[in-house]
DNA sequence: GATGAATGAGGCTTCATTCAT
DNA sequence: AATGAATGAAGCCTCATTCAT
């Protein structure tokens, strides 16, 4: 036998396991729960054992933490940049975001972690906070940006941004998360594009100076 | 002693100890969640013993059961009432539906359960769906006769009602359970008024037929 | 109203509730055992509170005392007589034995104490034993007398009567005992008549064809 | 410490922990019941921690379910060969299978499990009905056989196989079981070898000294 | 005397975490 | 570095017993 090695396939970087797992944690807590995810599954999930998970991350909660702290690093930069670098039009940009936010509000794995962050906020009010301050605000004051700069540009009628923006993002949630959360509609489904088309004739008739189909 | 009341270490007849078990779960689930509210806290919450619980529950599940139940029975056959039956111009009555459900919202006590119903979810798929028929459904019902109603009296646009309604409570959903959850504007809160103002005022100009203030 | 008095349709003598406390406990023993057997099982069905339970009987465990020892009371001076009174024919006073225990044994209730005094001789050692002591040996004793009275007189062969109780009693056992807790010819049950006519034949006259040592 | 052996706090392949746990369970059931025995009793007795007995099992009945099924296993499909294979004069056979069967059954470790099964018959009536298919079934099936051949070799009188077994085996129970479970001749123990001689005796000869119907 | 609400110890079971291998 | 057997702290639930009414 000699110097015959059995190969792996393939080995990975040892440095994407904590990626892998916190993949992983994400697919089962988004499934089951914090508290009802075991380490036991999360391993199971990345394909390692329950012992390795240890070598990564300290905890349950250290894996919960990080997972938060991954979603935030890249979003924390780049969120306003659309709003900013753009001068287009304000409707066509809000468009633009709408279609941008259902696509991926649509795919349940992304919707996962904002709501795990909801159920999870009275036992980590840290996370939820953070959360808010690094990704919401952040997603707020981009939208808030639009519409300031739409009002400014007389596309919009002088509403208050700040208050505005609930209608701009507050169909969307009740549209998609709790559709999801609650199966709403779910015999007969209402279409993403269809949705997009109501409510932006709504809200930019409702925002807008001039009356469209009036 | 003069005055001093000998408070009884327990009461006897406990006609009333299921719904004072149910106000302490339910404001136990409200700040630690289910998975984390130990029986036991619902019992010192309640002023009883852990086992005295049982007396009147069979499981933790079952009180989170019964809290929904009791909170569905008073809302399941009122809320098509005032829909139906008022005629005013559907505009007030938005207004007024809108004021007496903020009226509502704002006391963290009354969103506490939505927001539990919504954290578990996930969880528990079947209280989750009896909640929203006999609340969410009833709720939504009652606000798409109200669109309809404007669009055949010629008050609102022709819009769907049906996706309509994502846009009438969408920013009631954001302002209240996502405001409270997330702790949004928590530094310099909106006020109800402000924000109902603002509701209304874009709402209306979207769905209404006539523009004011352009 | 004066007067009036709404009187129980009868009032059992204070005296009485004992023994019925203890025939509501032989029975939920016999049906569940001791230890899954709740004080409250008793109390319902003794037609008492739980609480009342406790005015008669200082605990659970002094409950199965007692009824072990009103078993054991009545049998202790009788048990003899039979065997010692009379001068029959062994043959015929064995048959009319096996009768009467036959008629004794199939009856549940009867069987009851019995096997719960085996079902917890493990708890309850002393117990086990004050029954053995008391009941089986008695029986013992008088079997064995009768026995011996056979060989005495002629009527049976040399054998050692301490021994041949054995095969006197073994096969009762087998039949009434394994054979309703095992449920053993449930679906072709053996009549007992049938089962004691072969007892008697085998016990009397052996298997084999050929007479040894007779 | 020259020949000191480092004992392992625990070991690591587990292959023949389950075993071990049935050995323990079996050692304190037979000791205090199936109820009373606690999970960490038989921890404990295996040289375990309680919640290490719940990777091999899932719950204390699915042990006391194992413990059956692990006796029956060997025993299942012997049984019926010794009788099948013989064609030994049936007395001698029956003095064979006697001395096999007190043989094991004085072994308090083997007679332990008929005897839990026994106690707890009432309470687990699958097992108890498992265990009679498997173990008391084959038993019966194989006597009966060697009682039938021997009425057909006119080596027994023409009685009735299915009725005979139990002067077979009852007074082997009596004297084991029962002589066991209630310490029947404690102080004066009756060799086994004597017991046997005085059962094959009488049930090949009978008690009387008259011979009928042969 | 009787009741049954209440207690609280105790049992079964789960699972995050550790650690010998 | 990885594994998974083992631990042990907790949590849910049961129920014998007590005791205010």
């Amino acid at each position: 036998m000699g110097t015959a090695e059995t190969k792996p396939k393939w080995r990975r970087r040892a440095d994407e396991r904590p990626d892998e797992v916190l993949d992983a944690a994400l697919k089962m807590f988004a499934r089951k729960g914090f508290a009802s995810t075991k380490v036991e599954d999360i391993a199971r999930e990345a394909g390692l054992s329950k012992g390795a998970i240890y070598r990564y991350f300290s905890s349950k909660e250290d894996i919960f933490e990080s997972l938060v702290n991954r979603a935030i690093a890249p979003i924390a930069d780049r969120t306003l940049e659309l709003a900013v670098s753009s001068h287009e039009d304000p409707e066509k940009l809000l468009r633009a975001v709408f279609s941008v936010a259902a696509a991926r509000l649509s795919d349940p794995e992304t919707l996962a972690l904002p709501r795990i962050v909801l159920q999870e906020a009275g036992r980590f009010p840290e996370l939820a906070e953070l959360y808010r301050r690094q990704v919401i605000d952040k997603g707020i004051a981009a939208l808030e940006m639009i519409v300031q700069r739409g009002v400014e540009s007389g596309h919009f009628r002088a509403v208050n941004p700040h208050l505005a923006i609930r209608n701009v993002m507050g169909p969307m949630l009740a549209h998609f998360i709790l559709g999801q959360l609650f199966g709403i509609d779910r015999e007969a489904p209402v279409s993403n594009e269809e949705f997009l088309q109501s409510h932006l004739d709504i809200l930019m008739n409702g925002l807008s100076t001039t009356k469209e189909g009036a």
